[in-house]
DNA sequence: TTGAAAGCGCTAACAC
DNA sequence: GTGTTAGCGCTTTCAA
């Protein structure tokens, strides 16, 4: 290929992404793809053995089988798992389907992290994985994938307002497990959090802490943050508190509106001496507004977020969380999506929750693991 | 957990501690999956028919089309794209393959965001997304995913230490694209910012803004790393400086090992004021680590990072940042796979890319661009 | 304009 | 053990 192209002497005027401009050095080699009728021909026997060699079958001997495959090796082919599949009728693959709201990209940390665990689950299985996205517009890629073949089951990532959009891929027979909030009105098994839990956790540490005023920031048509909201009135209640409704802090989860939401009620914010934030992004950009502000963390206010992603004890101060144990979450979601493959009806999973106490909620405490 | 047919081998399987959904209720109908014949049959015509219309065939009458298009849609059948893709010898699928080194999972939200920009412009031309991953030791995966159909092409995010391990994928006729640093030694186009450039923008800006003695942070063998470390060296050469070696802390991506030698450099660090990080998560992880120390940004160190991930600008104080467009780069990854696919050869892309000025490099300047 | 028929690359009875 | 054969669900000549 040509040398590294020279760099644009001015970066601003060089949006220079004109690939489709192709060089017309040497010619893509169309790759002749070989097929088990070639592998046949190659070894002298028929395709039926190839097929079998291939795959293991008992009925060939060990010696014809490592010859066949080395054979095949040797010239790079690979059986064609589409051929295979429709042959079958079985599909090694799975689709993970991110929903979206409001047609935003997905941006948090979050889910990146249950992605790569789930893709570990799935590799370990030996399926692959194909990455959807479905809005509330267009709800029914979760149906599709499975109805037109691509793939055996569906693990979906984030639930909607009304999670009852989500019934319908489930009285239609698809396959399916779902990340989230347990709710009463769902059809289909949830891997998730106790959301509840993890709320009173939260607020009941920063109770502890000394705080007395403590806003809540969070949206509470969201399932799983109305449940964590849920468990910060608990908290309050059991000691005979009840939050001013003027410390609740109604946002959504994108980074940008937090921001917006979160400064603009600090202009007319109530005295407050605690927050608790439905998740560690939201509490970083609330933490850096306060910064603004001359407020600091945790000395005038005391912070805790939700998730436990990598950055939460990366940044300074860092921020004490509830956990989501993402690597069981993605196990879980993996073998109930297989359990239901097989005919089975798996069982909503509770997991674990703890509170990671670190710097944003105590002057003076290391980082640590806090349990409930 | 209590499911009597179906419990997922939870390898924690004490933590596990609730179960809150049904067991027994909605019958997990088989879902007798329609094909192109049930609907011919409904429609009283011949498969070839339906097949026609479903797919828009200008022979079909607009009248006929549409009266098998709704039928097709009001009994929920869809094509079976794995039958139709063998048929067609055709696949409308890409990989994406994530390579990670040394087997650590994916964790770089830049990774995440790019991930997402690709699967936008992916969707846009109707194609679907394997995820994938490969590591030094399996670096196959990629040309596996093509020679056995499952995709088309491939779009490789990230680079081996030695890039040369992608050369084999490409000459064996393999459609794809690279994110990455162009060498000159790869056969296979990428698409990339100039890192060179964003390495002496950012010390530049960190010379400029007064600082004497600019620490790099970042890992040499990696190519992108590599190359903004020799903006590095260009700009301090352009004022006749030469940093002296004991200010190159040489330290892997992943976050833990970051804090860990950083901190570790710091004992025994000589004086310096200013930093410049090869990613915004070392930027932060770097930033945090000072802190425990009493050393404050910018006040005492001023602190460049890379990437311009989300978190840069939320984080506090802000960083300042080389930005890496990676809506750009989406787009770009996938329209060279595409030209790919017709044939065509691509060129390699560069960028542009643009110090954004925050506050972790100045005192006292507002969010904003800051043009070289 | 529509239908019949021949495969796409592979697997699995069912023979031998 | 191995080969023959009949499809998997669809698209597309080719004929009508």
């Amino acid at each position: 290929m040509t040398s590294p192209r020279s760099r644009p002497s001015d970066p601003h005027a060089a949006a220079s992404s004109d690939v489709s401009a192709s060089s017309a050095s040497a010619p893509l080699r169309p790759a002749k793809r070989m097929q088990m009728g070639d592998i046949a021909r190659l070894a002298g026997v028929s395709i039926a053995t190839v097929s079998r060699a291939l795959s293991g079958h008992p009925a060939i001997p060990a010696a014809t089988r490592d010859r066949i495959t080395e054979l095949a090796r040797s010239v790079n082919y690979q059986v064609n798992v589409g051929a295979a599949s429709l042959r079958k009728r079985d599909v090694k693959t799975v689709a993970v389907c991110i929903l979206v709201d409001r047609l935003q990209s997905i941006s948090d940390p979050f889910i990146l992290s249950l992605l790569g665990h789930i893709a570990d689950a799935l590799d370990q299985r030996g399926y692959a994985l194909l990455l959807t996205r479905a809005s509330t517009e267009q709800p029914d890629t979760i149906t599709h994938m499975v109805e037109n073949g691509q793939a055996a089951g569906v693990i979906v990532i984030g639930q909607f307002i009304h999670p009852d959009h989500l019934n319908a891929p489930m009285l239609r027979g698809v396959p399916m497990m779902v990340w989230g909030a347990a709710l009463p009105s769902m059809l289909y098994p949830v891997v998730g959090t106790d959301n509840e839990l993890g709320g009173y956790l939260a607020t009941r540490h920063l109770l502890e802490q000394g705080c007395q005023r403590i806003a809540f920031l969070g949206e509470h048509q969201h399932p799983e943050a109305d449940l964590r909201h849920a468990g910060y009135r608990r908290a309050h209640a059991e000691r005979g508190l009840m939050p001013a409704p003027q410390l609740e802090i109604n946002s959504p989860f994108e980074p940008g509106h937090t921001r917006q939401r979160f400064a603009s009620w600090l202009t007319q914010a109530p005295e407050f001496d605690g927050l608790f934030c439905v998740s560690d992004v939201m509490a970083v950009n609330a933490i850096a507004v306060m910064a603004e502000r001359g407020i600091r963390v945790p000395h005038h206010v005391k912070v805790v977020g939700y998730d436990d992603v990598a950055m939460a004890s990366h940044v300074h101060p860092s921020i004490t969380t509830v956990r989501q144990p993402v690597d069981l979450a993605g196990f879980a979601l993996v073998e109930g999506l297989f359990a239901m493959l097989q005919g089975q009806r798996p069982d909503s999973t509770v997991l674990p929750t703890v509170l990671m106490v670190r710097e944003s909620s105590s002057d003076s405490v290391e980082d640590g693991t806090h349990a409930p």
